[in-house]
DNA sequence: ACACTATTTGGCTATATTGCCAAATAGTTG
DNA sequence: CAACTATTTGGCAATATAGCCAAATAGTGT
């Protein structure tokens, strides 16, 4: 395989690891109706702040969110909508998953 | 978090986890142009033929591809070709990542 | 400058993932 | 059934990720 197309997975999959998770996928799905500072999304998500703060980190690192500190407190938004609609597919992908399993158990 | 919820967000980080791989990424973009055995799979990858059929395992766990085993050989087809319309959003999240820091250099 | 709040970073342990080799399994052919 | 091919599985070492606590940083108000 060359190297650009290499590049170019790599970099695909550091977003979809990014997105890989409970927690940020919470998070994705909360900024996607507006901007959150973190102490709002530790309470959604229920871990450590730190935690939280390193989850962040991650989103932003992939380029799903952006930061903007004022004041006090640290707001994220999100950046790609985009990614909501893939949840659609990801749903599609989980119905007919459990489908198939439950005809497997049915034979 | 209610528990339905949070099942719901795992469901999702499964089939996520499950692409967020180079290798992973490479083999669902060759099987949606239609079906591959193993063999043709790994001299795509290019790693031992037991870590392709590791990474084969792992996509049909999360129930992105199905295997149809014929003769001696396994083929592997992609079950929701869905997943290729994220990958445009995927591509724009690095785009305008880059852009982002590319001005962040400039300033 | 000091106390206070919000967030990030460093450091640590526990757990998960990756990739190779070797061995097991399944199907084919002589 | 023995030899052969394609694939999967088990096991192991290396690396990566997750989550917590404690400490550092940044901004506010006194």
């Amino acid at each position: 395989m060359d190297k650009p197309k290499q590049e170019q997975l790599e970099r695909r999959a550091k977003v979809l690891k990014a997105l890989a998770h409970p927690s940020r996928l919470l998070m994705v799905d909360e900024l996607a109706k507006g901007e959150l500072c973190v102490c709002e999304l530790q309470s959604l998500v229920g871990a450590d702040i730190s935690t939280v703060s390193k989850h962040l980190s991650v989103l932003r690192a992939a380029g799903l969110v952006e930061s903007d500190k004022r004041g006090l407190q640290v707001f994220y938004k999100l950046l790609s909508p985009c990614v909501m609609n893939f949840f659609t597919c990801v749903e599609s992908v989980i119905e007919a998953h459990e489908e198939r399993e439950a005809a497997m158990v049915a034979k």
